[in-house]
RNA sequence: GGAGGAAUGGCAGAGUGGUCGAAUGCGGCAGUCUUGAAAACUGUUGAGGGUCACACCUCCGGGGGUUCGAAUCCCUCUUCCUCCGCCA
């Protein structure tokens, strides 16, 4: 949510700057700024109202106690019409206070002044590209029937016990997850991000907080008798450890990752494109999370980028880095990174990472705070990225790393697999 | 699931229907002392709205009610604790 005083202070360069996204966002501001004048007014009303109301409560307390009863109940007439029109006014507040909220949710993040302009994913921009294509044979294989010839993942043993696009993985399959499980949160720790464990399901506060609801409640997993979700990332349990927080300056950075399943319903997606592992209702992911100061948050997206760079450049997989443009840039975020990898035998690029900056965007729902060296309160900044999406990443591993009798695998995982091949 | 108790500022913890945004302690900040630090002492220190700045308004888990007036009384929801039941 963009905070009111932006809006107040720079109507303009953001309704310039959310073109970038595509969208024409005049009138949702105009309307904006109209409920933020038209609250603030009633506000003062009532006010005023109230303050009255509070002064004569005062002078009637002090009658009855020197015993003059007659001159309070005088005046307990007076108090009874203010009750009245404040309760009218603070109902009609409530009323454009509850527009102006509906008004900002539906008011994406100002994109940062370095994303491209553009309505699709054909405008984003290439910002890296490293790693050798390996020369596969020409009857190379995509993921899916290597999945079956080497028997490690079910996709139909999967529809039979849930559904389609809940893959069952065996055997080496199995263990081959883990690996990439273990792998990636040691490369995180490493990094300094402190490992946590949090629940697969949040509360709605939890999805209003990181920018999931009220908007895309279609796309998680809603258990209707306890209402709670289904998390479709970590980061939404995550990044809501910090909500209604009032931090240190000291506090920052800090950097927490985890492992968790993500549930996604995926609605209305179907095709060749969503084949295999390429898009699943329940995939395993590992993210982090970073809590930043404002000046710095910049300095930590570039941070996370290289640190991804470095895993993927361990597990020797050619892959790409775009910068995302406005029209694909997620609701919430002003800067985003999309790594891919190239899967051969699929001959195309697979999105296995995404890391943005969300600035005070999710921070001004969370109510996540700081308190600067003036003392006084300020959002605090927030990201995240994939550090890494497995299906992804299992895929390109088993298309690039395919031989013809069987899938070799990357050097610094064999220590985790404890084997070197998959036959 | 059943029976009791509780929820107050960054944390801990008092609180009589009016003078309570709230004692006290810890922590934070500033200062005195010190070569410096620690200790000690002094002062200061909740959040949000609003204002150029004041004023003023709101907030004592959430929502509703009683009252001229509610942290304090009532209803309800949520969460936590204790006991019982069930159970990986």
């Amino acid at each position: 949510m963009l905070q009111l005083q932006a809006i107040r202070e720079h109507k303009e360069e953001i309704i310039d700057a959310l073109k970038k996204r595509a969208i024409e966002a005049t009138s949702l501001i105009e309307e904006v700024s109209r409920l933020d004048e038209e609250r603030r007014a009633l506000q003062t009303q009532l006010d005023a109202t109230l303050a009255e109301s509070n002064k004569l409560s005062k002078e009637i307390g002090m009658l009855f106690k020197s015993g003059k009863a007659q001159e309070a109940n005088a005046i307990k007439v007076k108090t009874g019409v203010l009750k009245e029109e404040s309760k009218k006014l603070g109902e009609t507040l409530n009323q454009t206070a509850e527009s102006l909220q509906a008004a900002l949710y539906q008011i994406p993040n100002v994109p940062h002044p370095s994303v491209p302009a553009g309505a699709s994913e054909a405008d984003n921009e290439e910002v890296f590209r490293e790693g050798a294509i390996p020369d596969l044979a020409t009857d190379a294989l995509p993921h899916w029937e290597l999945a079956k010839k080497h028997d490690i993942i079910d996709f139909e043993l999967g529809v039979k016990i849930t559904g389609a696009g809940f893959p069952v993985y065996k055997g080496k399959g199995a263990r081959l997850q883990r690996a990439l499980i273990s792998y990636f949160l040691d490369k995180n720790n490493e990094a300094g991000y402190t490992e946590m464990q949090v629940p697969h399901l949040v509360n709605e506060a939890s999805g209003l907080g990181t920018g999931q609801l009220p908007d895309k409640e279609g796309q998680m997993y809603h258990v209707g008798e306890d209402d709670l979700y289904l998390i479709p990332t970590a980061e939404v349990p995550v990044t809501n450890l910090m909500r209604d927080e009032l931090l240190n300056e000291t506090d920052f950075p800090i950097c927490y990752t985890a492992y968790t399943p993500c549930f996604r319903r995926e609605a209305g997606s179907y095709g060749a494109h969503v084949r295999g592992l390429n898009r699943l209702h329940q995939f395993d992911k590992v993210e982090i999370v970073r809590i930043e100061h404002p000046d710095r948050s910049y300095e930590a997206l570039d941070g996370m980028v290289e640190h991804v760079k470095g895993i993927l450049r361990e597990l020797q997989l050619p892959f790409r880095i775009l910068r995302l443009c406005g029209g694909d840039l997620g609701f919430t975020s002003a800067l985003t990174y999309d790594f891919e990898v190239f899967s051969t035998a699929q001959d195309r690029w697979l999105e296995i990472s995404s890391v943005s900056n969300f600035e005070t965007y999710q921070a001004n729902r969370l109510k996540m705070r700081y308190k600067d060296e003036q003392g006084k309160s300020r959002l605090a900044h927030t990201l995240n990225g994939s550090s890494l999406a497995l299906p992804r990443v299992l895929a390109g591993i088993l298309e690039n790393y395919q031989t013809k009798e069987s899938i070799q695998i990357p050097e610094v995982l064999v220590p985790y697999c404890g084997f070197t091949h998959i036959d």
